[in-house]
DNA sequence: TAGTGGTCTAGACCACATA
DNA sequence: ATGTGGTCTAGACCACTAC
């Protein structure tokens, strides 16, 4: 093969780099850390191809059934794909998140099940000291946080305002990137490319309340000015939250996919 | 050791009632497979000890690997649970899963997080083989299905008209038992107790739509009569629906938990 | 045709739980 | 002391992909 010397080179930067020296994991475990810590890095890059199993197997301290195993592992949990044949690539989020990840409103028209197309835009961006019922979920503890307003615009018909937050000194490009920018932005595929952190859990609540003034322009009242919220914390692996996002929905039709629930 | 024998015999009788004759899937996604319908079925029952890996190498065509593999990804699943030294038991949910299941309205009040108490009143019950929006993930196909109507009160404030669904032939308890008894119960745990099911997952939805007429002087309506109702469908290990049940939310302040998302 | 990942095996050693 | 699951290995065969 053409590449085979540098692919060999890569692979070996990789071990050096990243290999744990002496842990208290196991080999499959230690295999799986050096490559989530390195893809979080970039030195592995969405769409990147992988030393093969075999590479690794001589390049590290693993036979070729541990490396499998690491490599099961990684695909399992999202963070590459594996082709028989073709070897195993960085898997490119950017793609696989797509864009409505919360607002998902089922269409019945689609056959096996499908959502309404959604469509964003930026009212307004906040920077503030400011404490709240996000504060205790992202210990705010007196931080800064990004706060900024949006209007989500489902099949053309129903609208929902969204209020979202974030801690500044944890996510500054919030605060950082020009407004304009923001329109259509996904911000949860936003996170994930500049972290590299998938977020797998989503704390969701329905909240019943009377939205502020500057939201009930946006919103349909209820019976006393009362409308269903939906919030959502998405929490890190460690348990800490990465960003807290209320939306008001609006009482028209429809039908919104909550996923699917466990507890703990 | 004592109970040898019989647990060599179970081990048996689940090979030959469970194990896929020729299907298309690897041996230890048969293995898999196996036990997720055992476990639905009950054959398997929540705190039961399953045989070693030695035992279902002997008992099945898998090499010890094979079954420690599938064994692995029953327990990552949260299906079952594995002790080194002890062996592997079938998950018990009905420890995990607490009364109120999916009413569960924050109190504020309670530090740490806590849920303000859940009444229940049976209102109706019928038996019928209409179709509907339950049809399709029940499975039903012109089958009989219980329909039991209930309200919950949540904090003696808030008052949510509830509808259950499961199919007689498979939940013949729900059709059989007398009304009054009915009430105060909770449908989820006695469906844990008496067939040892575990619930894997709750596919959540949240649906906006006015509510039929026995519905509506019960709940408080919105805008146009729409209301938002919280929709839950329970999946056995095996990915069947067990019941189908829909929440008339009632536009009163308050915060509802719904656990924590995924998706997949 | 060569290389890749997917599956499966037989066997080894270890840490832990139970009696 | 025995049995359990957890890890790791070396090697085999296969299905698939790309060249």
């Amino acid at each position: 093969m053409a590449g085979g010397d540098a692919a060999r080179e890569l692979s070996g930067e990789f071990v050096r780099r990243y290999w744990p020296e002496s842990d208290e994991l196991s080999k499959h475990e230690r295999l799986q850390k050096a490559f989530a810590d390195s893809i979080a890095d970039g030195f592995w890059k969405a769409g990147m191809r992988l030393p093969t199993e075999m590479e690794l197997a001589q390049s590290t301290p693993c036979s070729l059934g541990t490396v499998q195993r690491a490599l099961r592992a990684l695909s399992q949990a999202g963070l590459i794909e594996r082709r028989r044949g073709s070897g195993s690539v960085v898997a490119d989020m950017r793609a696989k998140i797509d864009d409505p990840w919360h607002i998902r409103y089922v269409d019945p028209e689609i056959e096996g099940g499908g959502y309404y197309p959604v469509e964003t835009r930026v009212l307004d961006r906040q920077l503030t000291g400011r404490a709240g019922t996000w504060s205790e979920p992202l210990r705010q503890r007196g931080a800064q946080v990004v706060k900024i307003d949006r209007i989500f615009t489902v099949d053309q018909r129903i609208d929902i305002y969204s209020e979202f937050y974030a801690l500044e000194e944890r996510f500054p490009e919030f605060a950082e990137i020009e407004l304009a920018q923001l329109n259509g932005l996904n911000f949860k595929r936003m996170l994930s490319m500049e972290h590299g952190i998938p977020f797998h859990r989503m704390r969701q609540r329905l909240r019943f309340e009377a939205p502020p003034p500057h939201v009930t322009k946006y919103v349909e009242n209820g019976t006393g000015g009362i409308v269903p919220v939906l919030n959502v914390v998405a929490l890190a692996p460690n348990g800490e939250a990465n960003y807290y996002q209320d939306f008001y929905l609006p009482l028209k039709a429809g039908e919104l996919d909550l996923g699917f629930a466990t507890r703990n």
